[in-house]
RNA sequence: GGGAGCAUAGCUCAGCUGGGAGAGCAUCUGCCUUACAAGCAGAGGGUCACAGGUUCGAGCCCUGUUGUUCCCACCA
C-alpha cells in the first residue's frame, strides 16, 4: 500500500495478487507438525462436471473462516480439498458431447471410452479448483485428491473386498430404481419423488369360469402385460370368495389368481391391486412372499420386449396408449379418472424413474447403520445444530440395502469376476487372473461400477493415505469439523460415518456443521432451468471474494436456507471500503513504519475505553467461532469497527492528532494501530484478502496475517470504570447533535457548551472531543449557570447549556424538556414497578436487582434535572 | 400419513444459557466536518402470527390454532 491511496478499495488490485503471495508463501500447507493439536477438514469434493454456484460458495465460505480461525490460534491445521468423479453426471455429459459428434459409447469401447473421460477431466475437472481459489479457499493443493485417483481405488478396492468378506456385501437379483435415460440403476436415495398429474384407469378383468369380472384401478396400464396376480386383502369381507379363483388377464390372456395380501388397503380404489413383480417394488414383495413369477416386460430403455409382438418396441408411454385403446376394444376399460400422484424420477436428469428387476450388488445396510446411530446417540459426532440428528437416525433407522453398482463405465470398476468353468465369483483387492475356487483363468470381471458415493463415503481417510498408515492419517485422523448441507446428509454424510466406524473405528468428525441453501432474493431454490442462479464469479468480479464472503457469513445461522440479496453483497463491499478508509486515514497520521508500543500509563480516558470495547470484541468473537456462531462474529466485527471504531474512537482521535502535543499524538497513533491490526486479525478469516492487504501496509510484524497469531483476552487492557466514564461523555455529545439536529443547527454554526453535572472532571477530560463532535466553540464546565438565552439538554449525568440566543423559543424548549420528562417518568415506573415485585427482589439474580436500582436512581436524577430547568424557563 | 423448520420494522434477516426488541436496505431531515457521499449526524417505524400455560419476569420454555416452506413415506 503506498502512502497515496485510492479513495475506494479496488479488489481487483488486490486478489489475486495476494492469493499468489499465500501460495508462494506455503502457508496452506500442513506440516504435520509434533506435539501439536490438529484441526482437519475435507472438503466436500465439488463434482468434477461442475461450475461454482452459491451453494459452493457457501460451503466453502464457512469452510474457510474455520480453517483461518484455527490456523490463527496455532493449530496444526489441513483442509483437504479434491473434486468428485461424478460417475452418472459425468458419463452424460461426455456422451451428450460424443452424441453431437455422431458418436456412441459401444463405437469408443470402453478403453477408448474411458481415455476420453480422463482427457475431458484434464480438460474441464480443475476448473472448479480455479474457482474456489477466486473465493480465497485456504486449501492445502499439494494433497489435492480426485474420488477416482489410484489411491482413492486402493481404499475402494480394500473396503468391497472387506465388506464382500464379511458377507455385507452380496449380490443380488432385486427390483431396483431403473434410469432408463442413464440406463443404470440407482440407489433410493437418488430418487426424487414429484407430483404429477396423470390417470387412474379402472380396468375389469374376467374370472377365467366365466362367473363375471373383478374390477381394480391401475396409474400404469403398460404394466399388465407382467401382471402375475391381483390380491385383494384377506380381510375384505366382499371379496373372501374370490381369494384362489383365476382370473383372465385381459390383451395377454394368461391365466393369474387372485391371492391375499395384508398390503392390499382395502379403503383404497376397488380394494383390488393387480401384481406386477417386475416393475413395482410393493408388487415384487408381494411376489416373493406368494411365490408369483416375475416377467420383465421392458427392456433397460423401458421399451416393451419382443415377448409382446404387438407393443414391442415402444416406449413406456407409447404403449400405455396402445394398451389402453386395446383394453377399450376389449371391453376390459370401465373409466378413466384423473388423479394426482408422485412419481420417481432420477435426481439426475429428471426422468421417471423405472422399478425393475435386475441383477445387482448391495451393501447390507443394517449392521452397518447400528453403529452409526449409537456413535451420534453417544455423541462422539455432533450435529450443528442439533436438529439435524434427526434427519440422520431417521434415514438410518429406515435404510434398506444399499444398491451400489452401476451401468456406466466412468467409475470405480466393481472388483469382482466370475468363472466362466465354475460360475462362482472372486473378489480382489487386485486384478484377479484366476478363480479362486477353481483355478480356472477363464474368469472375467463384473463390467459394472460402484456408485460414487461408495467412494465418497470414504474420502475422510482415503484422502489421508488409508489403507496404508500414512503420516498424514495418523496425525490428520479422524478429522474435525464436516461442512455441508442439510441436502447432503443421506447422500453422503450418513455414509461416511458408518464407512469411517466400520474401516477405521472412530468416527471420521466430530462436529458436522450444517448449512442451508442459498436461495434467490424471492426465496426460490436457485436453478438452470428457472435461470435464476448467480454466478458467484460475477458477483467477485463486480464486489470483490471478500464482500461475497461477508454477505454469505453474515446472518447466515447454521441450518437456515438464506436469500442472496444484492444490495446485501453492495453493504459488504461498502464495508471492505471503510475499512480502507480507515486505514488510509491511519496511515496518512503515521510518521513511519516502525511499529509503536502501546504505553498503558499514557493512555486518555478514550484509549482505555476503545481498548477495552475491544478487548470485550476479542473474547466474544473467539467465543462465537468456537460454537460455531459464525453470523454473530461478523455481526459483532461490523458493528465495532464501523460504529466503535470508525465514527467514534477515529474522530476523537483527531483532536490529539492535529493537536501539538506530540507524546499525546504518540499515544493516538500506538493505540489507533494496535486497536485497527488486531481487529485486522479478527476479520481475516472472514475477508482474507483486504485485511491481509491492509494489514501488510500497516506497521507489523510477520510475513501475513493469516499466520499472525489470534488475539487474546487480556486483563491489561479491561478498563470498566473508563468504559463507564467515557459513555457518559458519548451522552452528551449524542444529546448535543440530537438537539441540534431537531433545530436544524447547521455544523457550521458552532455554540459554546456549558455543563454542569456532579462529575466535570470527566467531562473536562473530554472537552477538546466534545468541541469536536458536538459542534461547540468552547466547552466550559461548573457547578452551575446562568442560563437564560440557552438551549439546554440533560442527559442522565448532566445538564447541557448552549447560548444560543436567537434560537431559543422558550415555549418549545419547555415542550421539549418535557417530552423528555415523560420518558424519564416512564422509565421510573418501569425500574419502581420491578422493585416493588417481591418475587423479583427474592428470585431474580443478585446483579440484575442492582441494575433496576441504578437504573431508577438515574431516573430518578435526571427527573429532578430536568424539573429545576422547567422551573427556571418559566420564571424567565 | 409421519417429521422438521419458519412466522420479529415497509423489504431481507439477526437475536447466544428466559432479564427494558437489533442490523442492513428502504423512508424522512440536515450536512461535501480534508479517511471514506460506497460517507457523516439525526429521525420515524414493531400488541416479536394467534390463543392459552409455566415463571417474579417470555420474542426465547410448554400446549394448542392458523399460515408457510422443506424432508420422509407412497394407497395400486
Amino acid at each position: 500500500m503506498a502512502k497515496e491511496l485510492a479513495k475506494q478499495y479496488n479488489p481487483k488490485d488486490v486478489e489475486d495478487r495476494i492469493y499468489k503471495t499465500w501460495l508462494e508463501g506455503k502457508y496452506f500447507h500442513a506440516k504435520c507438525e509434533e506435539g501439536k493439536e490438529t484441526y482437519t477438514i475435507v472438503i466436500p469434493p465439488p463434482n468434477i462436471t461442475g461450475q461454482l454456484h452459491m451453494g459452493h460458495a457457501l460451503d466453502n465460505t464457512l469452510q474457510d473462516i474455520l480453517i483461518r480461525f484455527k490456523r490463527m490460534q496455532g493449530f496444526d491445521t489441513l483442509w483437504l480439498p479434491g473434486t468428485d468423479h461424478a460417475s452418472i453426471a459425468t458419463e452424460a455429459k461426455i456422451v451428450e458431447k460424443m452424441r453431437e459428434e455422431g458418436i456412441t459409447k459401444e463405437d469408443l469401447g470402453r478403453e477408448g471410452f474411458l481415455e476420453r473421460a480422463w482427457e475431458w477431466k484434464k480438460q474441464y475437472g480443475g476448473r472448479i479448483i480455479e474457482q474456489l481459489k477466486k473465493m480465497g479457499s485456504s486449501c492445502d493443493w499439494d494433497r489435492e485428491r480426485f474420488t477416482l485417483d489410484e489411491g482413492c481405488n486402493k481404499a475402494v478396492n480394500e473396503v468391497f473386498v472387506k465388506l464382500y468378506e464379511k458377507g455385507l456385501i452380496y449380490r443380488g437379483e432385486r427390483i431396483i430404481n431403473w434410469c432408463p435415460h442413464c440406463m443404470t440403476s440407482i440407489s433410493d436415495a437418488e430418487v426424487e419423488y414429484e407430483e404429477q398429474a396423470g390417470h387412474f384407469w379402472h380396468l375389469r378383468y374376467p374370472f377365467s369360469d366365466g362367473s363375471g369380472y373383478l374390477e381394480l384401478a391401475t396409474t400404469r396400464p403398460e404394466t399388465l402385460l407382467g401382471d402375475t396376480a391381483v390380491a385383494v386383502n384377506p380381510n375384505d369381507e366382499r371379496y373372501k370368495d374370490i381369494i384362489g379363483k383365476t382370473l383372465i388377464l385381459p390383451l395377454v390372456h394368461r391365466e393369474i389368481p387372485v391371492i391375499a395380501d395384508d398390503y392390499v388397503e382395502i379403503e383404497f380404489g376397488t380394494g383390488v391391486v393387480k401384481i406386477t413383480p417386475a416393475h413395482d417394488p410393493n408388487d415384487f414383495e408381494v411376489g416373493l412372499r406368494h411365490n408369483l413369477p416375475v416377467i420383465n416386460v421392458m427392456t433397460d430403455d423401458a421399451k416393451i420386449t419382443e415377448d409382446y409382438p404387438k407393443y414391442a418396441g415402444m416406449d413406456r408411454y407409447e404403449a400405455r396408449k396402445a394398451i389402453v385403446a386395446d383394453l377399450e376394444a376389449e371391453g376390459a376399460l370401465v373409466r378413466i379418472e384423473d388423479y394426482t400422484h408422485n412419481v420417481g424420477t432420477c435426481y439426475r436428469c429428471s426422468s421417471t424413474v423405472e422399478p425393475r428387476v435386475s441383477k445387482q450388488w448391495f451393501v447390507k445396510m443394517k449392521p452397518l447403520a447400528t453403529p452409526a446411530i449409537d456413535a451420534v446417540k453417544k455423541g462422539d459426532t455432533k450435529f450443528v445444530p442439533q436438529r439435524f440428528e434427526k434427519v440422520y437416525f431417521h434415514w438410518l433407522e429406515n435404510i434398506r440395502d444399499w444398491c451400489i453398482s452401476r451401468q456406466l463405465w466412468w467409475g470405480h470398476r466393481i472388483p469382482a469376476w466370475y468363472c466362466a468353468d465354475c460360475g462362482e465369483i472372486t473378489v480382489s483387492k487386485t486384478e484377479a487372473h484366476e478363480c479362486k475356487h477353481c483355478g480356472s483363468k477363464n474368469i472375467t470381471q463384473d463390467p459394472d461400477t460402484l456408485d460414487t458415493w461408495f467412494s465418497s463415503a470414504l474420502w475422510p481417510f482415503s484422502t489421508l493415505g488409508w489403507p496404508e498408515e500414512t503420516e498424514d492419517f495418523k496425525h490428520y485422523y479422524p478429522t474435525n469439523t464436516l461442512v455441508t448441507g442439510y441436502d447432503i446428509i443421506p447422500f453422503w454424510v450418513m455414509r461416511m460415518m458408518f464407512s469411517g466406524i466400520e474401516q477405521t473405528g472412530q468416527v471420521p468428525f466430530d462436529t458436522v456443521l450444517i448449512h442451508g441453501l442459498v436461495r434467490d432474493s424471492q426465496g426460490r431454490k436457485m436453478s438452470k432451468s428457472l435461470g435464476n442462479g448467480v454466478d458467484p464469479l460475477e458477483v467477485i468480479d463486480t464486489y470483490g471474494a471478500d464482500a461475497l464472503r461477508f454477505s454469505l457469513a453474515t446472518g447466515n445461522s447454521p441450518g437456515n436456507d438464506m436469500r442472496y440479496i444484492p444490495e446485501r453483497v453492495e453493504a459488504s463491499r461498502n464495508f471492505a471500503n471503510k475499512i480502507w478508509n480507515a486505514a488510509r486515514f491511519i496511515l496518512m497520521n503515521l510518521e513511519n513504519d516502525s511499529e509503536l508500543p502501546l504505553d498503558i500509563s499514557a493512555l486518555a480516558l478514550e484509549d482505555k475505553w476503545i481498548l477495552s470495547k475491544y478487548n470485550t470484541l476479542v473474547a466474544e468473537v473467539t467465543d462465537n467461532l468456537d460454537k460455531f456462531e459464525l453470523g454473530l462474529a461478523v455481526q459483532k466485527l461490523y458493528d465495532f469497527i464501523w460504529d466503535v471504531f470508525c465514527d467514534w474512537y477515529i474522530e476523537i482521535c483527531k483532536a490529539r492528532l492535529n493537536g501539538e502535543d506530540k507524546k499525546a499524538k504518540d499515544t493516538a497513533r500506538s493505540v489507533l494501530v494496535y486497536v485497527f491490526t488486531n481487529t485486522l486479525k479478527l476479520l481475516h478469516p472472514f475477508m482474507p484478502f483486504i485485511t491481509e492487504e491492509v494489514w501488510l501496509s500497516m506497521p507489523h510484524s510477520g510475513e501475513s496475517i493469516m499466520i499472525s497469531e489470534w488475539p487474546k483476552f487480556s486483563a491489561e487492557l479491561e478498563f470498566k470504570a473508563e468504559e463507564g466514564d467515557f459513555e457518559k461523555i458519548m451522552a452528551v455529545i449524542r444529546a448535543i447533535r440530537n438537539r441540534r439536529a431537531e433545530m436544524n443547527v447547521p455544523p457550521s454554526k458552532k455554540a459554546k457548551v456549558f455543563i454542569v453535572s456532579n462529575d466535570n472532571k470527566t467531562f473536562e477530560s473530554g472537552s477538546a472531543y466534545i468541541c469536536r463532535l458536538g459542534f461547540a466553540s468552547s466547552v466550559e464546565t461548573a457547578d452551575s449557570f446562568e442560563a437564560e438565552g440557552s438551549v439546554r439538554v440533560i442527559t442522565d449525568n448532566a445538564t447541557v447549556y448552549m447560548p444560543m440566543k436567537e434560537l431559543v423559543d422558550v415555549t418549545a424548549e419547555i415542550e421539549r424538556l418535557r417530552k423528555d420528562l415523560k420518558k424519564a417518568e416512564e422509565d421510573k415506573v418501569f425500574f419502581e414497578k420491578k422493585l416493588s415485585n417481591e418475587g423479583f427482589l427474592a428470585k431474580a439474580p443478585a446483579q440484575l436487582v442492582e441494575k433496576q436500582k441504578e437504573g431508577l436512581q438515574k431516573a430518578l436524577d435526571k427527573i429532578a434535572l430536568i424539573l429545576d430547568s422547567i422551573k427556571d424557563l418559566e420564571n424567565m
